[in-house]
DNA sequence: CTGAAAGCGCTAACAG
DNA sequence: CTGTTAGCGCTTTCAG
């Protein structure tokens, strides 16, 4: 074990604690060969400054956290791995924490506040059911990105940085597409239905866009997802379109909130002898890049993730450097039709 | 920004640090009222102990990291999931850290170590390309997990802790099966052949089982793929079918070190025109869920995950507990025949 | 049962 | 350019 401190690099080099200092930490005030001679004893003893002390000591530190929740959707891999890739350009460094559904990622905020010094925070996915007063004690800059336009959802335009789609637009745009390929009966597979979320976001806009094409709306289309500790997953996609086909042999399109549900969703039509898009068509959302892989292509709504990425980030410096108030900014979603949708045949009934 | 400390709380409750310390820590020595009350101004004041703090400070803690290589294959989701809930069943925390392709694996778990005062290390994915006496300065039992066994790999026994499959045997029992099908010109996707690594082993098996059944081994079936920071991915599964089916048109059967990898050729097998399995039979490797979702439900070769994990745990928990030597464990892996392979059919050309 | 005091390893004034 | 020193917030002896 190296317990091996600064203290003893000090001696080996017959120098002072503060000039080691100096050394790791890049500082100019320091003669170069000392510098070289230091470093050297470092790598060849494989001495490992101890961070806690290091974070415990200094009084800032440019690091941005980034708490995701629903680590297991892939729509936020590429999320990641763009703001990580800003935040580093910026010359920050990216705390990435995972939170499960049912922790509080405010709660995971706030330690990471006091433990690392933040200099701003992004919050990935979620619901958005958080005490303003609460997040106010964050003390730093925080974001929200993908959970929804926060206005839309509490009715009110609250002083909280957001970015997302109109999700409910967005929907409404594919339940357009389905219907304008003649789609009548069109299933919805969804989730956080109750609560502010993208998920009522999309299923409004599903409702919305039934009712501009004047199209009943029917309860046993609609099913919401609610197992496992994580809901976007391709067993609920499974089991959401499983209960719709039951409830309904005569829908021919169906709708999902995600592309992870679309994907459990085209598995159960397969296994029940459907052909997609003979026979039923299947439209996602996010746009992830295995929807591309999948056989059929997946339709999807897609986020258009690089750039809400980088418009996060570009917010939360705003925020940062120049103290600028917090916005909220739609971007805009894209229909990106593949191959699991086509036209209602002919042959197919609508009750 | 909450900067209230332990002070402050001991002020505000008229008592010594030592005794709020006290009680944040379960200590014994506490009268039960002065820790309730204690515990009440911790609530109201939504205090949160600097972990930094306390890291610095603790002489050890039962801390388990899990250093995982390659973020993006779902493989490793199941495996985290598991050891993590073991892990909490020890009453042992979980440091859980993903660690970039050309990341040194051993190198942050050197920091860790130094950091949290690990108790013991998993290493979850990646080759075994580590120099021994680096490993031994680690100083805590550590245990690699699926990255091959570690004995094939070097050609000799080293006293390393290890768990993983026989990956030789389980490809060479994928390509037989294949064989058995009537395949005789059966590709190869795979990776890091000339390192010590699972691919590498996979691809013995693969060589292997061509010897055993009398086949000819031919380079222009075999397709390494070594593009982006991560290997394990659909694109790269895309690029290696559609080498190969330009190499080879004769191809029947495709064996796939992974199966983000089979699927990924799947798609290229499909955009190709070519149907699966009617005209290619197409096996991968982990048995990940997401397969059983994919259309057709991909035939792979099954790691088992729970064993796996409960192993990985219960070994190197005898290492710490009860200072056991480190061991070398097979799991056996399994044929998990799917919808991806079919019998070769009479039709199909073999030149 | 409780408080005072000594650091954990490091950084950042401050004084050479 | 460099060494000395005072803490960062917490846990943990050691005396009460």
């Amino acid at each position: 074990m190296s317990n091996i401190t600064i203290k003893d690099i000090a001696k080996l080099c017959g120098v002072g604690v503060s000039t080691v200092s100096r050394a790791l930490n890049n500082h100019p005030d320091i003669n170069p060969e000392t510098k070289a001679r230091i470093m050297q004893v470092i790598r060849e003893t494989g001495f490992i400054p101890n961070d806690s002390a290091r974070y415990l000591k200094r009084s800032e530190m440019n690091n941005i956290a980034l708490l995701v929740k629903g680590i297991s959707n892939p729509f936020f891999f590429g999320m990641i791995r763009i703001m990580e890739e800003y935040i580093q350009k910026k010359d920050y460094t990216t705390i990435l924490r995972h939170v499960g559904t049912d922790e509080d990622e405010v709660a995971v905020a706030m330690s990471l506040v006091i433990e690392r010094r933040l200099k701003g925070i992004v919050f990935l996915g979620g619901a958005f059911t958080h005490d303003p007063k609460v997040l106010a004690k964050l003390g730093v800059p925080y974001i929200f990105s993908t959970i929804g336009n926060v206005a839309n959802l509490t009715g009110k335009s609250v002083k909280v940085a957001n970015i997302a789609v109109d999700d409910t637009q967005a929907a409404c745009m594919a339940i357009d597409y389905l219907i304008s390929l003649g789609h009548t009966r069109i299933g919805f597979i969804g989730e956080g239905i109750g609560i502010p979320s993208v998920g009522r976001l999309r299923y409004d806009g599903y409702r919305r866009a039934l009712e501009k094409n004047h199209l009943p709306y029917d309860s046993a289309l609609v099913a919401e997802i609610n197992e496992g500790t994580e809901h976007y997953t391709m067993p609920n996609g499974y089991k959401g379109a499983s209960v719709l086909m039951d409830r309904c042999p005569d829908m021919t399109a169906v709708f999902c909130i995600a592309d992870v549900i679309a994907m459990g969703a085209c598995r159960a039509l397969a296994d029940h002898g459907k052909k997609i898009p003979e026979d039923v068509s299947v439209i996602g959302f996010d746009g992830i890049e295995s929807g591309d892989y999948f056989i059929p292509r997946l339709t999807s709504v897609k986020q258009p993730v690089e750039e809400m990425s980088e418009e996060t980030i570009r917010l939360l410096f705003e925020m940062i450097e120049e103290k600028k108030a917090p916005q909220n900014i739609i971007v805009p979603a894209k229909l990106l039709i593949r191959d699991s949708t086509a036209p209602r045949r002919n042959g197919q009934t609508t009750v």
